[in-house]
DNA sequence: CTCTTGCCTAGATAAGTGTCAAATTAGACA
DNA sequence: TGTCTAATTTGACACTTATCTAGGCAAGAG
């Protein structure tokens, strides 16, 4: 259950701010960001990479918030679709964990170019 | 018309794999994200970052869609209210540039803990 | 087998989003 | 003043999304 067609992370992690950025590769990073542009979805993807282990099951995601279990595995789901954190039943339960070379891509893309990041910090 | 209640900057940039991010930052940090979710938007950052100067006009960059100038006007809008980008309009044209902390931050959030980031990198 | 628990799917609904055409504002210039 | 260009605002539309309730499937306990 935890494979269902991930994207690729070939095309890789020149920041924005060097050349402007292909048609085709804004395509494929926009379901990223789309992906975390959720409070819930944030605040799931930072609790399961701060559990023990660096993985959670949903059992310990619920409890955080005020909404129903059926909401939280939709947004897991989103976060699984964008190949965000991958996931795997162990017997009643199923665990979550991050990937973290997509989440090291998006970081790279918003990267601000030393001149313009050194003008205003 | 450049200024219009930019978000505050001042909660910092503890990555999300570090501590569990407070639900009162998720909800200032997901409009950033959901600002750049979007592929036009995306490259109408780049397009801006990369151009000559740091700034570009708006008609430096409605030539790059298949969109019309409305359509762009709204993106920028976007862009504009989530604080990522500033404007001032000069004589006849409407000039745009990024602010380079917001996308400093949002970069910053999502650097992969280095033990993590091993496992994969 | 039956019951319970953990998680997911399906369907419905209200709210949000991207796009365009039409109308509007702002500045430059004759 | 009048007209042209640049950019935005408004209003409408189709499409997407976040959430809930109801129901279903899988695994373990009895």
């Amino acid at each position: 259950m935890s494979k269902q067609g991930l994207p690729t992370v070939d095309a890789c992690c020149a920041p924005l701010t060097r050349e402007p950025l292909p048609e085709s590769e804004a395509t494929e990073l926009a379901p990223l960001f789309k992906a975390i542009a959720d409070p819930v979805r944030l605040r799931l993807l930072s609790l399961i990479a701060c559990h023990e282990g660096g993985e959670a099951c949903v059992c310990d995601l619920t409890g955080a918030f005020d909404l129903t279990p059926p909401t939280i595995s939709h947004h897991l789901k989103v976060l699984r679709q964008a190949g965000l954190v991958e996931s795997e039943r162990r017997g009643t339960w199923v665990y979550y964990w991050l990937n973290p070379a997509v989440l090291a891509r998006m970081s790279a893309l918003l990267t601000p170019a030393s001149k313009a990041f050194a003008e205003t910090a």
